[in-house]
DNA sequence: TCGCCGAATGACAGCGCTATCATTAGTTGA
DNA sequence: TCAACTAATGATAGCGCTGTCATTCGGCGA
């Protein structure tokens, strides 16, 4: 069999509908957008047609007619990072069973990449917008400021929203991390930083506002870089950190997956998370609480953000006003052995 | 600033561009679908008009009028799995650029779901389908084979495909793996496996083949659920079959989390894995090369599928054939400490 | 010189739906 | 009893684009 050029089979349409119905197509678009509007008698006479004849609606064609279509377009700079894999799961379990449709983005860490999709979105009349952070380009925010549809900032905070945001504040995180660390004993903590996306250099802020706080200097003790995370690149910071700043007793990692790697290459070199070098990641994925030692992380709360950012979409499409405009969905803190210095 | 009902602004149309370019909005058309039938000054003339406006085309009315969107539907069975995000990686890193979008569709492993979804995706006349797996229900199957659209089936391979098909064989590969157990004298191997979804099947299928080929026999050394998988899960599943079947020298995981999972609740039992305790995990994460000890694991070449899905679907769409209908990506077995019985 | 051809361009209708306004039927109060 | 309303339904005109067919025009062979 040979698909791609056959010819097109008919498509049934509300004029069939409401054919088989016996009334007119006009009405079967309203039974099945504002069913109240329509008498029950109808109502059940066109269901039936519609069952009967497996309609389903064209969604270019309504969007045509109406300037408006059912695409909720969401921006992530990656689908591999497991953090956004999780916001997506909460906004795809929101989303499903709602008319509307979640089409994704991916800027890959790039302004230009992220222009040229808004453009794109935009070009959809979608119902509504998702994007990931507050450091959008100029060029980006006019172009959000200038659309007519309710947009949501995800994964941070900021003075300034566009519209509506639902974050955290990444610098408070770290800062809480880090002084967590200074309270468990741990008197020269680092910082190492994969992938320095504006978030990070955030953490990488509150990890410095607790060493200023506690009379701690920072010393040679931060490794960051662009590359992307991954576990292994852990091992790598690890050991460029140790060489460049040997007292190092405690590890601040801006996120879970170099964490692991830290702890897998502390193992493999023979030194106890914990007692000698305390640890702790970000994100909490659910890895972090099964690893042996287990990893002190700060939970963040991704799914539900995923969940509170279509609902604030719903709530302002359908008219109503969300409960806030900025919503703060804070972090957790999870003390784990890996930050236990007395371990047995 | 409120956004959400502000008066609609002027939409720059095809009609916009011909005036300003002093032509019709067919050729404008014609100038950005086909070029080479529109002369190069024309072209030259067209292309400032249309940055200068910063014309974006509609895509629902192109829809509309072609009776084709650009939309590429992707069904999967889960957002967060890593398995899937991969895939998604290479796909989305293919359709960059290309004048197509993908649309996501998560069925959460319910044939239900997957039904409808196919009915919407359908309904809006998509450019190409990619679905996962080659287990759909009669219900999808038929829907899926009367479609005008190319197919792309992903993650597997099976006899009778839809259309085209990527993937590799799962039984293969759990049967090589288990050989590679055998092989390395382990002599009472294991399998456990979460979500236990029809690929899984196939790899406890491989994993018994490679047991009857060497005369040993299962005994109860099979755990499975239909759970979700987790790192977590490993740990309750490995002391389940320790308690079922005490013998066991070696375990065959359905996927890496699993594994991660075990081998951590070894180290936390005192069990050496690779002397003790052979661990073999599935799918070839990066953190299996990057644990201590470093895990073995049968890679699969996720972002390759979804790179190819893509490839084979645009070749159809524009005509050509591809390469093959059925492509085979193979595996290839990862053999690492946690399969070294002399392990220091 | 004329007719023919292909390349380039254009006119027109219509994709399937919805916004808007018009119409009809049914209800109410004075 | 009838005007004045409301509820229910319908007619009409596009939305912005593309498929199809028509037209124009310069070049070229006979």
């Amino acid at each position: 069999m040979t698909k791609a050029p056959e010819k097109a089979p008919h498509r049934v349409t509300l004029e069939d509908v409401a054919r088989r119905a016996q009334t007119s197509s006009i009405t079967v678009s309203r039974a099945l957008r504002r069913p109240e509007m329509v008498s029950e008698k109808l109502r059940a006479r066109i269901a039936e047609a519609v069952t009967e004849l497996g309609y389903v609606p064209d969604p270019a064609a309504s969007a045509l007619a109406s300037r408006r279509s059912n695409v909720i377009g969401v921006l992530i700079p990656s689908v591999t990072n497991s953090v956004f894999a999780d916001v997506l799961a909460g906004l795809y379990d929101t989303i499903a069973g709602q008319p509307f449709n979640a089409q994704l983005g991916n800027t890959r860490y790039a302004p230009g990449i992220e222009d040229a999709l808004i453009r794109v979105f935009l070009g959809q009349r979608p119902a509504g917008l998702i994007v990931t952070g507050v450091d959008q380009s100029p060029v980006s925010r006019a172009l959000l400021e200038a659309a007519d549809c309710p947009i949501v900032q995800i994964m941070d905070l900021g003075n300034a929203p566009i519209d509506m945001m639902v974050g955290f504040s990444h610098r408070d995180a770290a800062r809480t991390a880090t002084e967590h660390l200074i309270a468990r004993g741990y008197s020269c903590p680092a910082f190492i930083g994969a992938r320095m996306d504006p978030r990070s250099e955030r953490r990488l802020q509150g990890f410095r506002d607790a060493l200023a706080a506690a009379g701690i200097t920072e010393g040679a003790r931060v490794v960051t870089t662009t590359t992307p995370s991954s576990v292994a690149l852990g091992e790598t910071l690890l050991a460029q950190l140790l060489a460049q700043a040997p007292e190092t007793d405690a590890i601040l990692c801006n996120n879970d997956d170099l964490a692991l790697g830290v702890q897998f290459a502390a193992l493999r070199r023979g030194i106890a998370i914990g007692p000698e070098l305390g640890l702790c990641g970000f994100n909490d994925l659910e890895v972090m609480a099964a690893a042996h030692p287990s990893i002190t992380s700060v939970r963040t709360f991704r799914r539900e953000m995923g969940k509170l950012a279509i609902e604030m979409l719903l709530a302002r499409i359908e008219g109503r006003d969300p409960d806030a405009k900025v919503r703060d969905l804070g972090y957790a803190l999870m003390p784990r052995d890996s930050t236990r210095r007395d371990r047995a």
